[in-house]
DNA sequence: CTATTATTCAACCATATGGTTGAACGATTG
DNA sequence: CAATCGTTCAACCATATGGTTGAATAATAG
């Protein structure tokens, strides 16, 4: 199921790192080990091995290990959450502008241009 | 069109603490001004101006003066952009899934009907 | 002009975050 | 077992963040 809403701090913090996107741009399309990962950036093993904690923590990733090696997938109901979460708002604001053209045009052919 | 992408930086970094995602939730239903989102919370005056700073940064709420007060508007197009930007992981592996099960399909008709 | 109301700014504090280096651990290879 | 490869942990540093209080500004009311 859908995890506590105070989860959303983890998510949207994780995302909010450039470094964490491109990762999990790179393990959406296909799953790394964390030296693979660590690889592709200008940063320290260490500094990868945190962000994939963060990442991880948010249950954004996933982490198996095979060998000697661990290797990162995506985590696809977390974003999914996410997303639907952001749509909510869209529903919410559209919903207010959709009052709003009503408003208007009732009260457009209600009064003698006001205002 | 959409902002530079570093923008999704301050987007998601705004949508990571309870509070703001919460202000944002009122004013996504109704305009409000600064004072009167102030008054709904335990925090300080001040500490409110400061996430609505952080969320008018990120482009996600505008800020019109009334007379002496501030009203508090939600700014649709940049919730869109993000909720997008999700939409884009979502699809990624949804291909990836979909990929898979061709992958299944195809194989197990090769063999002698496993299963 | 003065007072009042609404908001912003500045200085400060505690904790969180993103980075480093170096040591420790876990699994495989010889 | 010893050596090695891949990863994690610990200590540390600089800066960012979220909060406070108190002073300063902006717009209206008297």
């Amino acid at each position: 199921m859908v995890e506590r809403l105070s989860h959303l701090d983890a998510v949207f913090g994780s995302l909010s790192d450039p470094t964490r996107r491109d990762i999990l741009k790179r393990v959406s399309r296909k799953s790394m080990t964390v030296g693979e990962i660590a690889t592709q950036y200008p940063l320290t093993f260490a500094a990868i091995a945190k962000h994939l904690n963060v990442l991880h923590r948010a249950k954004l990733i996933s982490k198996e290990r095979r060998g000697r090696e661990q290797v990162v997938s995506i985590a696809p109901d977390t974003l999914l959450a996410a997303s639907r979460y952001l749509e909510t708002y869209q529903q919410l604001w559209e919903h207010r502008l959709d009052s709003l053209a009503r408003f208007l045009k009732t009260t457009s052919t209600n009064s003698k241009g006001s205002r």
